[in-house]
DNA sequence: GGTGCGATTGCA
DNA sequence: GCAATCGCACCA
């Protein structure tokens, strides 16, 4: 059973890339979580954003390493889960090489039940994602990320991203990517 | 040690 | 339009 899972993870590869290249690839890949019961639930991707480095005024990394953020410069394939608002949950995907802070926010996701979980609170409501699983490891650990469904371009729609109007000139580009409806 | 606020959501 | 709710980044 785990092992069968295991086989199916996307490697250490696939997130020790460009953040901006993760995050358009991640849209239509499949989140798995396994609950301690055994459960497992699944969800495709519909909506992601990127934090692209330490420049990035938008991203937790742009003032440096703090205790927080620390898996952010850590290499590709752990989970960044932090709390916001003292009541949701926010999920990123760790990407790119060490030493160089950068992850995308899970913003939304076709939930367990068939429904959908739009909103990056509502996506870890969904998956049972908190604070226990900052650190973890896609790679190993009780969540990881399936190929799922690839998306073609003509599907893919790039906007700003959400919520980080107090980022200048960062707060324009494009790093939000959603599967076009 | 004190303070201001956030990568959001739900309800009036 | 705005309250909820608390960890954390920052200043003293």
């Amino acid at each position: 059973m785990v092992s069968g899972s295991r086989l199916r993870r996307l490697p250490a590869s696939f997130y020790r890339r460009p953040t901006l290249v993760v995050a358009r690839d991640l849209l239509g890949r499949t989140l798995c979580r396994t609950l301690p019961d055994g459960t497992v639930l699944r969800g495709n991707l519909v909506e992601v954003e990127a934090y692209d480095g330490p420049k990035d005024r938008a991203s937790h990394a742009f003032r440096g390493l703090t205790a927080r953020n620390r898996w952010m410069f850590e290499p590709g394939g752990l989970a960044y889960v932090y709390l916001v608002y003292g009541m949701h949950h926010c999920l990123n995907v760790v990407t790119g090489e060490a030493g160089y802070p950068a992850a995308v926010l899970l913003r939304g996701a076709t939930s367990p039940n068939g429904a959908s979980a739009s909103g990056p609170g509502r996506l870890t409501r969904a998956f049972d994602v908190d604070r226990r699983l900052d650190g973890t490891s896609f790679l190993s650990g009780p969540m990881w990320l399936e190929a799922g469904e690839p998306v073609p371009d003509r599907a893919v729609r790039r906007t700003r991203r959400i919520g980080v109007d107090y980022a200048g000139s960062w707060a324009s580009r494009h790093f939000r990517f959603v599967i076009a409806k």
